[in-house]
DNA sequence: ATATAATATTTAGGTAGCCTAATAATTTAT
DNA sequence: ATAAATTATTAGGCTACCTAAATATTATAT
């Protein structure tokens, strides 16, 4: 049977899937989603102080996922208050999203307890191997990206 | 705005994000679902040939969720024939769980491909890198918990 | 100038992978 | 012997996604 073969592979693979279930993504502090926190804090990171918002279709590529779960994430954060949707003089096809000042300042208690943790981490683990970290994961998703695309 | 203050920070951060929508637990190659597979694997891995089979429990710790967790795939496991359901004798509240032919031939046929990617991961990135990722993971994983425990 | 195609977003309705609370059966502790 | 603990199950819920189809609008081709 094939199943032990690889010691190197196995452990890599138990590593994965603790790290997986793992929720660094966590602190609904403030209510929201984890998801949310993510749509705010995309809109927040390239939103300039007098921009119109950003599209809809860009939070949705910054996050690599798919329209419709933008829609819906952004329709419930309208409703809440924590962003306005304006449509685009230019092109009446695209929606503008931007943060309300509830949303700032919901966003930046987010983000910082976020960031403090991930302070954390980078101080637990050390500046090196930090960054290592970092492009070996990179590296890991290249290799299953190339995976994928290779095999159908 | 305290949003960009550590740049290793923000790089772990996404790399972090990627990796965790990358599905390396892919291939439900035979029609199954990626957590059956876990389950049908870590049935395997711990049911020694003349085993009465393992305790539901066993399953749901092995893997970190909660017992309905494993109960629901159990029963949709069983209701296509890859796993059988006894009652053990000398405790009657427990269920033994153990794998049909069906089971072990399809379990084999999924974690062979499983474990084709995942030595090719070893190979892509070397032993070594390989190894201390593993092991990075693993310290991450501790942070994290720790984090956890200390801030309820 | 109009029909057609492309683009941007939304609506509707899934699915996977988990969870908790409550219940039933049985075993253990007092 | 009764209360408490353990094992598994049922029921129902939640998050984070997805795809297909609909709607508007804009760009292109004839």
């Amino acid at each position: 049977m094939t199943v032990y073969r690889n010691p190197i592979a196995q452990k890599l693979l138990e590593a994965f899937s603790q790290f997986h279930k793992l929720n660094w993504k966590q602190s609904p502090i403030v209510g929201l989603k984890s998801s949310e926190i993510m749509v705010l804090y995309s809109i927040k990171k390239r939103t300039p102080p007098e921009s119109p918002g950003i599209k809809v279709s860009e939070i949705s590529s910054a996050l690599s996922v798919a329209n419709p779960t933008i829609t819906q994430l952004i329709n419930a954060l309208e409703a809440n208050g924590y962003v306005e949707r304006t449509m685009d003089q230019e092109d009446r096809r695209v929606v503008r999203v931007k943060l309300t000042g509830k949303g700032e300042t919901t966003v930046d208690k987010a983000t910082g307890a976020f960031f403090e943790s991930f302070n954390g981490l980078v101080d637990y683990l050390g500046e090196e191997e930090s960054n290592r970290l970092a492009e070996v994961l990179a590296k890991v998703y290249r290799y299953f990206s190339e995976l994928k695309r290779d095999n159908p």
